[in-house]
DNA sequence: CTCCAGGAGTGTA
DNA sequence: TACACTCATGGA
C-alpha cells in the first residue's frame, strides 16, 4: 500500500532527523520567495551569497527588485546559475509582488493563487508549491526532484500531481507537517541521494515495515 | 576533467 | 500527454 509506506517513510526520517524546527531561515517573506527562485537546480551555498548581496544593497523588497534594470539584477544573480533566466523570473515576480502584496496571499484561496503563481514566468509547480507552502502559509505538499527520487525506490511512479495527491492524501491536511516532511526529504536527500547511490537510503530501512501496520500520525 | 545540484520554458511527436 | 533539449555557475 502505498499510502502506509509514505506515512511509515515519515517516521522513518522523523527518527533520524528531529524535528527540524524552523530548516529555513529567512529574513523575510520576500527573502524566501527570492530564495525559492534562486534555488532552483542549484544548491543553497551559491542562493545564499546572491540573498545576502541583494540585503547589502537593500534589495531586498519586490519594488526595489522591479525598479532594478535587468542587467544589474543578472550580475547578481549569477552565482546561482541560469542568470538571465533567473534575473527575468525574479523580476516578473517582484512586480506581481508590488501590485498585489505578500500579505494578501493569505485571503486568497488556495488554487486561485496557485493559478496566479503559475502564470509567472519561471514558477513552475514546485516554486509555486513552496511560495504556497512557506510563505503563504496554504497546505501544498511540495514534490521536488528528491521527493521523486524517494518516491522511485519505493517502486512509486507518476507525474508531479499524482504524487502530490499521494503524499496529500496520506497525510493530514497540516502546513506544518507539509513543512516537516518536506525538509526531512530534502536533509535525507542531500546525505544519501547522492551520487554514492542509496545504500543507507532511507527506502532500504523502509522495506522492513513493509506488511506491518502503518503508524498512526499524531493528531496537530 | 567530469558530473550535477531542492527547475522551468520551449519545441516536437 | 510525454520526452528531449536548453539554460549556467560553482563545488566535489
Amino acid at each position: 500500500m502505498k499510502m502506509n509506506d509514505i506515512k511509515t517513510l515519515y517516521h522513518i526520517l522523523s527518527a533520524e532527523f528531529g524535528p527540524l524546527y524552523d530548516w529555513w531561515v529567512a529574513g523575510s517573506p520576500f527573502e524566501r520567495i527570492a530564495g525559492a527562485i534562486l534555488v532552483q537546480q542549484t544548491r543553497w551555498e551559491n542562493v545564499d551569497r546572491v540573498l545576502t548581496e541583494l540585503k547589502n544593497r537593500d534589495l531586498m523588497s519586490p519594488g526595489s527588485i522591479a525598479a532594478l534594470p535587468l542587467e544589474e539584477l543578472e550580475d547578481i544573480v549569477r552565482p546561482t546559475g541560469f542568470y538571465r533566466n533567473k534575473a527575468k523570473s525574479l523580476k516578473a515576480v517582484a512586480e506581481y509582488f508590488t501590485a498585489s502584496p505578500i500579505d494578501s496571499m493569505s485571503n486568497k484561496p488556495q488554487h486561485v493563487l496557485r493559478k496566479e503563481l503559475l502564470a509567472l514566468r519561471g514558477i513552475g509547480n514546485e516554486t509555486a508549491d513552496v511560495i504556497l507552502l512557506y510563505v503563504a502559509g496554504k497546505p501544498s505538499f511540495v514534490i521536488d526532484a528528491y521527493t521523486k527520487k524517494l518516491c522511485g525506490c519505493m517502486g512509486i511512479q507518476g507525474n508531479y500531481a499524482e504524487l502530490q495527491r499521494l503524499f496529500e492524501d496520506a497525510l493530514p491536511r497540516d502546513v506544518p507537517v507539509y513543512q516537516h516532511y518536506h525538509a526531512l526529504i530534502v536533509e535525507h536527500g542531500k546525505r544519501y541521494c547522492g551520487r554514492k547511490g542509496c545504500d543507507s537510503c532511507a527506502v532500504a530501512r523502509l522495506r522492513k515495515y513493509r506488511g506491518t501496520p502503518a503508524f498512526e500520525l499524531a493528531k496537530p
